[in-house]
DNA sequence: TAATTGACTATATGAATCAATTATTCAATT
DNA sequence: AATTGAATAATTGATTCATATAGTCAATTA
């Protein structure tokens, strides 16, 4: 499609432009002028500015979601799948300047309350995989049994708070001490066995 | 001391009219009139209105972490402490309506991050139980050995996001159940035996 | 003399206006 | 179908000004 590869170059630009100048200060004209169209073009592809700022994150949202499930799929054990997708869901912003710097300017993106929450649909998707690993851990065994809605939308919580603290507020030494922690005491609070038999 | 006494007298006044109409529209001759006292009068106990209303959250907030602290050493076993603790700070603004309303409109009361934390001196005191509770366990044997300092920081977090999620955005509901759950997990995650011999 | 008053001043706020910037539309063009 | 650029609509920010409110203080009271 070629109008998907250029709504792409759109997104890409216009993701550099509101990291650098944050959504106020980036105008059409910015946006058009780093793609190399007019500014009336870009209206063909987005209805308006909200809604190119919307697509633009939600895009990058995606590509997050989908790293980490693709990584979450290579792993074989399910407690190794929890691992990974906590560690790397956390990890992923530290090389992704623009879409971290983003994030920093509009906090809100990162909501406790699905209820006001803008990307929503790609939240629940997220929370899905959170599900699917409980779930299956559940199911052989490995996981006591909880309530695999609440608990996750718990673990869900529990993260974006570690997102705030350590990238909004950039408090990041001591909030990748505070995972660690956490880490253990979850993975303790949730798995049935001592990883070594019998050590 | 009678200048305690009528001081409490002003931050009780000021903080049910806070609540009702909070920062901005509260005048500090609406807290004057409150009181019975002149406007001028009231200059003499704080030093302005910013003044007045850190002092009036200051002092309902000691008084919601005393509450806890009371509760907390009135428990022998350790664990019970833990789950008093939680249990108490967590429900104890469903009945402080004024105190509720007031963390509704300035929900920068509650700061995931203890450098912008306007009332760090009372949360740190908060902290120091949660770490008194934690080390009591660890040197009991009843919970494992964690780091106590980033643990705790790491359970005060949580409960901040649970306060937030629970009031602030009012889910109530969600939010008593991801409680619940939390709840069996970290006491899994942190005690070192099953409460039961046996069973 | 600590506590209180009320009249006074300084400051902050909100409404109204207006120019300039920027978003958005659309008829014409490729 | 995709793109342009000129025209228009909407928004923003600066400025002013009147009003409301915060804050001060010399005089008074208990």
């Amino acid at each position: 499609m070629k109008k998907d590869h250029k709504q792409n170059d759109i997104f890409h630009a216009a993701l550099k432009l509101f990291a650098r100048f944050g959504y106020q200060k980036t105008t059409m004209e910015d946006v058009a002028a780093e793609t190399g169209m007019s500014k009336g073009n870009i209206y063909f592809y987005v209805s308006g500015k909200r809604d190119l700022y919307e697509k633009t994150v939600s895009s990058a949202l995606q590509q997050w979601r989908e790293t980490v499930a693709e990584a979450v799929a290579r792993e074989g054990d399910v407690v190794e799948k929890f691992s990974v997708m906590a560690r790397l869901s956390f990890e992923y912003l530290v090389d992704h300047d623009d879409l971290r710097s983003i994030l920093i300017k509009d906090p809100g993106i990162f909501t406790l309350t699905p209820r006001e929450d803008r990307f929503s649909e790609i939240n629940l998707g997220a929370m899905q995989l959170v599900k699917n690993i409980l779930s299956q851990g559940i199911a052989e065994g490995r996981f006591h049994p909880v309530d695999v809605d609440h608990t996750a939308e718990l673990f869900f919580s529990i993260y974006i708070m570690f997102l705030i603290k350590r990238y909004v507020k950039s408090e990041g030494v001591s909030a990748a001490r505070m995972y660690d922690e956490g880490m253990k005491i979850i993975l303790r609070g949730i798995c049935t066995n001592p990883q070594e038999p019998s050590a």
